[in-house]
RNA sequence: GGGGCAGUGGCGGAAUGGCAGACGCAACGGACUUAAAAUCCGUCGGUAGUAGUACCGUGUGGGUUCGACUCCCACCUGCCCUACCA
């Protein structure tokens, strides 16, 4: 009988007590390093971790039989918020918190029988790991690539700290770790120049990612080409703005400003003085998601003051508004009313001057009185001064060129991408390594004095501020450079940070030398594939190409990109279809799942129940299958038939070739992460094997060959039966020590060939043919076959195509 | 408003432009059993027919092709991302 409880526990202590798993440098080998995304220690491992690492487990592990020298790490991201939360709400401290959550979910993972070399683990909250975190921040800051500034920024109140921009999401602007809708606070804060890196950022050249990553990273970096343009005012302030249609230049009749900008009280008229204060004052108590949304009315006030259109000379109002922001491109515009539907409402409100200077061809000629709306597509220049009849393809170009030679602007390329906010006010993260000192200010920690630790003795108040702040004498301390009394950042780390460069503590968790071993990131890097959710996508993924870059750039890291290939998979929803939580108690519990089925059963189970890229809901009777499956492959192997080595050669051909066919289908599907089909494909060739068995097949030289493929082909998605079936068939420890067997492409041929006959593309016959038939003779059969004949009506057929080896077609 | 992905039996899914529904779940019928579990055998897209078989069928409508689940165009539905982005 089958008892995964009893073999499970037995081999994975083996494995470990052998150190099978362990990855150490080989120069002799191909080396192969598959990571997948570190788990956050919540406390439980979830059926969703299971689903995200088996098949890489797996897939690792193929690798590693076909010859590859395979690093399969794991880690913690073990600082942030919840273990914090814990504290507040139970009074116990995140430190302990996290690291017995550490324990229970190492427990867990080793429960999956994964080849994890847990010698590399990597834990973000050590010390001696986030000495390196802030190592890499501070040579960041030393190459002007951190810098602080005072900005708007997005606040989670719930959270009680600041966030990067991708960390706010959906239509209500809410908290990607607490769902909270964020509001805007101005703070001085630390930044990452990833905008420096956008160009670079949209290059995927070389790079195995999926489109729908690409899609996602181009679409938030979302880069626009255009002009930027300097107008001046009356008095000679020159206000810059960012525009995508610089051929709209001599229809820009006024400009708005973001009511934040700094010019704006220079510019105000002391008539116009109190309006544009009320209006700044509310446009500053507005929330970002009222003040952002798109049907409300456009409101703004008049400054006063003028500026001149550099390309004619006009004289137009300078307006201020919120529905120009001042995070985005220049926080100022040039508003083409006749042309962009957002100036057009602002112009029609206020009734200012509407200019149209664009008429496409495919456009009725525009009349001013008769437009309800902007026209925005391109085409000829009318009214634009010496460009006027420029054609639509040449108008952007021609402008550009304009205002270039004026010297009033010039081509420009704009993103939304932003600089990356990394200062929480929260205590469960690296300190960020920097002493601020009054005659110096902003000064490095040096290298000597890293780590910077955290305080364990800090009290909880429920006051919203960081610990940190809050402690005595912690943040007391020296300046590095002159000696005199200083005060330590309070501000820690965004926990991307952290994630951004694990994949290289793995390589070397205990070096202290250096974040890595240089010696293995040779070897080891770049990572061969990458595994995990694509919620990251704009997140996680783009931090580590930035951080990566950025490390290039300063000589740490080597190479264009951390990651060569990238898979994300699906979720696991619960059975009702929905996201698994606890408040819809719809969580399936992996504990539980190894305990009724054993872990094998489970990982089979993944693998088998849905597209791994795709996901679906989780289907509880839907496991009796692979329940089933591998019970029949145990009795398969190990129960003798009592009429074995009886069968005829025919019977063992057929053998041969299903065994090697399927070896050909599953190192296909195994290399492209088709899970799904490795296992069927496995399902189907048992099937076959049994009708094999039973006509005496079993016991001979055939059965031994498709024993020692099968179990091996098995061996990645289920260690422990392959093992134990590997084991009491007789052969030598470990099977997955053994090599990835090798096709025999003559095994897998087939003798005959089913031939289907259509006529005009429809099924008619089905013919059983020798697999060299030549096209004549095909053809000929087809046109003989019976179930043809009515279909010809006597006459001759109009064209008869032979596909070779597949059908034939018959044209009448 | 912009962009992306998906849509195949009751369900999960399979199918280098060439036999649609492999494999599995569920369901139904049967064998074994005192009984149950386990296991084994069989049926399982729709309509018509005892049957051979015929017709219909991969969200909808067009197109390309000897031939389309697959490629192209338009649309519908669902999900995801993004959004006064100048």
């Amino acid at each position: 009988m089958y008892h995964p409880d009893q073999i499970e526990p037995k081999w994975q202590k083996k494995w470990a007590d052998d150190g099978l798993y362990h990855a150490d440098i080989d120069p002799e080998k191909p080396k192969f390093y598959a990571l997948t995304m570190l788990p956050y220690p919540s406390g439980d491992l979830h059926i969703g971790h299971w689903y995200a690492m088996t098949p890489s487990d797996a897939r690792a592990r193929f690798k590693r039989m076909q010859g590859y020298n395979v690093l399969f790490p794991i880690g913690f991201d073990a600082f942030g918020l919840p273990a914090e939360n814990a504290a507040i709400q139970r009074g116990i401290h995140p430190k302990s918190w996290t690291y017995s959550n550490i324990e229970n979910m190492r427990r867990q993972l080793k429960s999956m029988g994964a080849m994890f070399d847990w010698r590399r683990e990597a834990i973000s909250a050590d010390p001696s790991y986030y000495r390196w975190t802030q190592w890499f921040f501070i040579q960041f800051f030393k190459n002007n690539l951190a810098y602080r500034k005072e900005a708007a920024v997005d606040f989670c109140p719930n959270c009680n700290t600041t966030l990067a921009r991708e960390q706010v999401q959906g239509e209500d602007r809410h908290c990607e770790r607490c769902g909270t809708p964020v509001i805007k606070k101005n703070l001085t804060q630390w930044f990452f120049r990833t905008t420096n890196y956008a160009e670079e950022l949209l290059d995927f050249s070389d790079m195995d990612w999926p489109e729908q990553v690409q899609t996602l990273q181009t679409n938030w970096i979302n880069r626009s080409e255009g002009a930027s343009v300097i107008f001046k005012t009356e008095q000679g302030d020159q206000i810059e703005v960012f525009t995508t249609r610089p051929d709209t230049l001599w229809g820009a009749t006024f400009m708005v400003l973001a009511p934040e900008h700094p010019l704006v009280s220079k510019i105000t008229t002391p008539e116009q003085q109190t309006e544009v204060a009320a209006y700044r004052e509310q446009a500053e108590h507005m929330g970002d998601i009222q003040r952002e949304s798109t049907d409300r009315e456009k409101t703004g006030v008049f400054t006063g003051g003028y500026a001149i259109n550099p390309v004619n000379n006009e004289r137009i109002p300078i307006w201020i508004a919120d529905y120009v922001l001042m995070g985005y491109g220049t926080g100022a515009i040039m508003a083409v009313p006749a042309h962009d539907q957002r100036d057009f409402e602002f112009a029609q409100k206020y009734a200012l001057p509407i200019v149209v200077v664009i008429q496409p061809s495919d456009v009725a000629p525009i009349h001013l009185d008769e437009m309800d709306a902007a026209v925005p597509a391109s085409g000829e220049m009318v009214n634009s001064g010496p460009l006027t009849g420029t054609p639509g393809e040449q108008a952007f170009d021609q402008a550009v060129a304009y205002i270039q030679q004026k010297g009033v602007g010039e081509r420009a390329v704009n993103y939304r991408l932003r600089d990356w906010l990394i200062s929480r006010q929260r205590y469960w993260g690296a300190p960020i390594p920097i002493v601020h000192c009054p005659h110096c200010g902003p000064v490095a920690v040096p290298d000597d004095e890293l780590p910077v630790e955290l305080p364990e003795d800090v009290e909880w108040l429920p006051t919203g501020e960081s610990p940190l702040k809050l402690h005595p004498t912690w943040r007391n301390t020296t300046c590095p450079q002159c000696g005199g009394p200083a005060e330590r950042e309070t501000d820690t780390m965004d926990t991307f940070m952290c994630s951004s460069w694990y994949h290289l503590r793995y390589l070397s968790p205990d070096y202290d030398q250096y974040p890595f071993d240089p010696a293995e990131y040779d070897y080891w890097m770049p990572v061969d594939t990458y595994t995990g959710g694509i919620e990251h996508a704009t997140m996680h993924l783009i931090y580590t190409r930035f951080f990566h870059k950025a490390c290039r750039d300063l000589g740490i890291t080597k190479g264009k990109e951390p990651m060569r290939q990238l898979r994300n998979q699906g979720m696991v929803l619960g059975e009702d279809n929905e996201k698994m939580s606890k408040s819809r108690g719809n969580v399936v519990s992996p504990d539980d799942l190894v305990q009724a089925y054993g872990a094998d059963t489970v990982r089979a189970y993944l693998m088998f129940f849905a597209r791994w890229e795709l996901g679906a809901p989780w289907n509880s009777s839907g496991i009796e299958g692979s329940v089933r499956w591998l019970r029949k492959v145990w009795y398969t192997f190990l129960e003798p038939a009592r009429n074995s080595q009886s069968a005829n050669p025919e019977i063992l051909r057929t053998v041969r070739r299903k065994v090697h066919q399927t070896l050909e289908s599953v190192t296909r599907d195994f290399e492209t992460l088709g899970f799904n089909t490795v296992v069927s494909g496995l399902m189907e060739l048992l099937n076959e094997l049994n009708t094999a068995k039973s006509a005496g097949a079993f016991g001979t030289e055939a059965w031994a060959e498709a024993e020692s493929l099968y179990l091996r082909m098995l061996a990645p998605i289920c260690p422990h039966i392959a093992e134990e079936l590997w084991e009491r068939t007789g052969h030598a420890y470990s099977i997955h020590d053994q090599a990835w067997p090798e096709v025999d492409e003559e095994a897998a041929k087939e003798d005959e060939i089913t031939l289907i006959i259509q006529v005009n593309g429809k099924l008619r016959d089905r013919l059983t043919v020798p697999v060299n038939i030549s096209a004549d003779e095909a053809k000929v059969a087809a046109l003989a076959s019976e179930n043809v004949q009515p279909f010809l009506e006597g006459g001759e057929p109009k064209k008869v195509i032979y596909v070779p080896g597949r059908l034939v077609n018959i044209v009448v």
